[in-house]
DNA sequence: CTGTTAGCGCGTTCAC
DNA sequence: GTGAACGCGCTAACAG
């Protein structure tokens, strides 16, 4: 059973292959009714499916658009490539994912692939680094330069519409509701120093501890990931703190895990705060107090961005949500 | 800036676009050192990326390969499809997604939109159902029939090869390890009968209790995430039950919140096992009572098989994985 | 080794 | 309204 064509269409149709073109795919030109109806029945008899790649080369215009994230595993990223995924479908159009594993590099070869696949338009999301964003800055370029389409979710550092959760505000806002309960001292979890969404969060925590008029909290750096949290946590000097603000929600949970290793409670001894609030972990004991990002919405709006001509960055509300792991009695 | 051809490289160095061909693409036929170099040289100072459907036409043999999936933004899934992506991207080959909401006619509808992309296969991943699969059968045969090659994971019933854990023998293994713990007592949230999933680890779980001269387990159905746990247990008269099974892990951890709201402690009152062990919820607490898939394995499986000719369907051990949450003091 | 000639499957002028 | 050409970007025979 060959792979049928238009050809094989139009030929059992008894008409020429651009009178089944127009009548199975739209066009301007309009088709009697007859000959409409049997080259749609001769169409659905073989099983025809339009080839799509070939399609998008004679238009010129494909239905696909690239995703590219940081680690499809980690629930930050699934959510909203689950998002983007359901918005482009709803749009008709198909998604091709990528996968860095956090790697710049290969965050750029990503886009060089997308490029070559002719994507319509290609989602960046995940933090940005300080380092090499040069070149993959020119990659987009290159991308844009041929009519794609780009935008990220992070910063907006390439120079393309993004969707920017606003990381200093929500946890500048964090650090104030947590001096509110009463914490003086702190110490921050804070990723690595190359991942500015890490920095941002860092920075607007101190920054609102600042306003505060407490001291300058403890910071201490380490991978982006649940193990990264863990091993923080281990080999931190808890004494003098009374508070703990791991920069992302996964972070906390294995700072959270470490604690209970160290036979320190949650929150009874030691307070704990994220950020994202990850929809998955929201059951987690103690209940861990965050900052909200609305993550679906997030890569959906991505998405239009990506789509529409007349897009400009936007920024992203964040909300602290109190919850049990800072509570005190 | 117009995107750049082969045309425009060939050109720019003096040569046919044949000869750029074969010097930039892989070709049986080798290209003399000075021409290549010249080739090499035009493509890269124009900013050269083939186009890769349209190599893929005239080859007719592209590099893409689709995932189909119920909910990406469920962890079971995104870890499975986080190691897709990877060992995709380690063949050289690009991953086109969807998520079906865990809606058979959108799985059907995936299958042949991948199939219109003539993508080189298609991973089908997630529970069969017990209803309308032949229509999706039907849609996988005709893919196949045009070369697609295609790989599931979960229940061999479409004809292809595929990786199916072992729910059955997962299941009966955990109620003779939770028998041994001493339970007699147990009700199983069982998930929606038509997921042919649900149903292998209900009926697993059942004939182990069975084996252990054990009376029948109260089951209960339910919604297959967290929200499906939740309710069930929510409603569930536990009175003579000292022990609950759910037949997937956010299920379970759905089920311990309920049982949390209802003042019902965990595993003190009620021990709790689900089934799965995703990585994510591994730092839950108590730590859940669950059945380990090696689902990173599992997603590389596949496509292996949906790429190997000779492949046939092979079965995933499930181990089960003792801890807090069916601990009796 | 290299250039020329055909397609791959389809959309789109252009005439009829 | 309908069909005959040509082109999208690239690879694969076929000749030199």
């Amino acid at each position: 059973m060959r792979t049928v064509t238009l050809d094989d269409v139009a030929r059992r149709a008894g008409v020429s292959r651009a009178t089944a073109s127009r009548a199975l795919n739209g066009s301007n030109r309009t088709v009697g009714a007859a000959l409409r109806e049997s080259v749609e029945r001769a169409a659905a008899e073989l099983g025809y499916e339009p080839n799509l790649p070939a399609q998008a080369l004679a238009r010129s215009a494909g239905n696909v658009v690239g995703l590219v994230v940081h680690d499809l595993a980690d629930p930050y990223f699934a959510v909203i490539a689950d998002a983007v995924t359901r918005a482009a479908d709803r749009r008709g159009l198909v998604v091709m994912v990528g996968a860095t594993g956090r790697d710049p590099e290969r965050e750029i070869a990503y886009v060089a692939a997308l490029r070559a696949q002719r994507v319509r338009a290609v989602l960046l999301v995940g933090s940005r680094t300080t380092g090499t964003s040069r070149r993959l800055r020119d990659e987009v370029d290159r991308y844009r330069g041929t009519g794609g389409r780009v935008a990220c979710v992070g910063q907006d550092l390439l120079g393309v519409p993004t969707v920017a959760p606003a990381n200093h505000e929500g946890a500048r806002a964090l650090a104030h509701a947590l001096a509110g309960l009463g914490h003086r001292r702190f110490a921050i979890l804070g990723g690595p120093p190359e991942l500015i969404t890490a920095r941002e969060r860092t920075s607007g925590f101190r920054d609102g501890l600042a306003e505060q008029g407490l001291p300058e909290p403890v910071v201490v750096a380490g991978a982006f990931d649940r193990d990264g949290g863990h091993a923080a946590a281990a080999s931190l000097d808890l004494s003098a703190v009374s508070c703990l603000f791991a920069v992302n929600d996964v972070m906390a949970v294995g700072a959270v895990a470490a604690l209970r290793e160290r036979g320190i409670d949650v929150p009874g001894t030691l307070a704990v705060a994220g950020f994202d609030d990850i929809p998955s972990l929201r059951d987690l004991v103690p209940a861990l107090t965050t900052v909200r990002l609305p993550l679906a919405d997030m890569g959906e709006r991505a998405l239009e961005l990506a789509l529409d001509e007349t897009a400009v960055s936007v920024q992203v509300p964040a909300e602290v949500i109190l919850r049990d792991s800072t509570r005190r009695d």
